[in-house]
DNA sequence: TTAGTTAGATGCGTTTTGCTTATAAGACAA
DNA sequence: TTGTCTTATAAGCAAAACGCATCTAACTAA
């Protein structure tokens, strides 16, 4: 959009488009490590390869439709975090034709990346290895339960690499944590969450004080179970005050 | 993008796809405050309203290729920031057609602006307001120099605002507020167009300290001239170390 | 020389942060 | 019942960051 003169001139027919399509990054934790859902592919190309799961996006759909369509028919969840990443636009992403990729990223609480891989069982949680290189956050790598590195189709490395280094930027000003956590936690759960994203550790009482202070947090009055030592407060998540 | 059974049952004639195009937001300071550069509609529909300058992406054009193609044919510039904003795809962007658009964020030293303007005379360099209302951002305004509010055209309003709060978040923990000076500038440049950007006053010996402990900034060893008052000294940016 | 104006530096109290240490609360075993 | 183990939670303190007022430097203009 979009200048006049262009768009008088211009006959939707006449000029080729590319297709447009979504691809979600479905990230979770799994064994305090961030952890994506991917689909093997069968046919060519990239036959073999990992790939987010993703679809076209209807010429009636609303790019945050689509995506939600992709969440609930490949993965059967829905009521889950999701904000729109970035488009990418290369020219031989898909070798068969033009795409473009709006590509999404889904936060999933460990019983939702559970419940998915039940309910869409060709999905597989991979590990996400972000090698720490200052900030550029170089090649990532998906790595199965097994250890092995699992080749990934397309540029789907690029987008998982934004999206873990979107989440580590979003981590420490916004409430996405959050969204990777049940509904009541403890502070334990919230600094594992932060550890996990960011790949670092951090100091406890410092953590506390911060989170406390952000006026996000309710206690809930009650305090987990099945400790076998004393047990944490649990907090719920209240929306800025 | 995309699994196998989708792709291959997908005939790329069959479906409808949306028109995919890129819309500019060329932002830059004036009169130590944020403008961004708009052209008339004249046609319609929105004729009359403002609409931020856009094109169409070839089926053989990035994405990035397309924004840069409308940056140096609708504002005969290049060499300055360039960075992806968002998309858009809200279904009813435009009356005529299904338009997905992504938006971009060019960044525009004064000089570039007034380039703009004296090279694409269309262009009009319009003052954007946006009320502090928290970190939400409510609507934004577009108003000329003259002081009237210019009636934005399609969803411009949004991308405006995304714009601003995009900049704005990424102002103390980039480097994009160099982007918007020239290659030389003073402290008090630098932290005019913090001020500017953020809408707020800063504490000047704070930020002196924040900006030079960076180590983003060499000083040049020259000092500003023609003022009625001590010089400042001239500093370049100095990209990490 | 003096007044006016802004650059740049200094000093200091407050707040935030990192880290260590102490206390509290539960399970469990003796 | 009591002591031990483990983690939660609180308290204390030094270092760093930050906000703010003030002081000095450098330049123009009269």
């Amino acid at each position: 959009m979009t200048e006049s003169e262009f768009l008088t001139e211009y006959d939707p027919a006449v000029y080729e488009r590319p297709a447009l399509a979504v691809d979600l990054v479905l990230l979770g934790l799994r064994a305090g490590r961030p952890a994506a859902l991917l689909l093997k592919r069968e046919q060519h190309p990239h036959a073999g390869r990992w790939a987010l799961p993703g679809g076209f996006v209807g010429i009636d759909q609303t790019l945050d439709a689509a995506a939600l369509h992709v969440l609930r028919e490949k993965a059967g969840i829905a009521e889950v975090h999701l904000e729109q990443l970035y488009t990418f636009g290369a020219l031989a992403r898909d070798p068969r034709m033009r795409i473009v990729s709006v590509a999404y990223l889904a936060l999933l609480p460990e019983a939702a990346l559970a419940e998915a891989l039940e309910r869409a069982p060709s999905l597989v949680a991979a590990r996400i290895e972000v090698p720490w290189s200052g900030e550029a956050g170089g090649d990532v790598a998906a790595v199965s339960a097994k250890g092995e590195v699992l080749p990934l189709a397309f540029d789907h490395a690029d987008i998982l690499a934004m999206a873990i280094l979107r989440l580590r930027g979003k981590l420490d000003y916004s409430d996405v944590g959050f969204a990777l956590l049940p509904e009541h936690f403890t502070l334990r759960q919230l600094q594992d969450v932060h550890e996990a994203v960011l790949g670092t550790t951090l100091n406890k009482p410092a953590f506390r004080r911060r989170m406390l202070d952000r006026g996000w947090l309710a206690p809930t009055g009650s305090r987990e179970a099945g400790t076998s030592f004393r047990p944490a407060e649990l907090y719920r998540f209240q929306p800025s005050r």
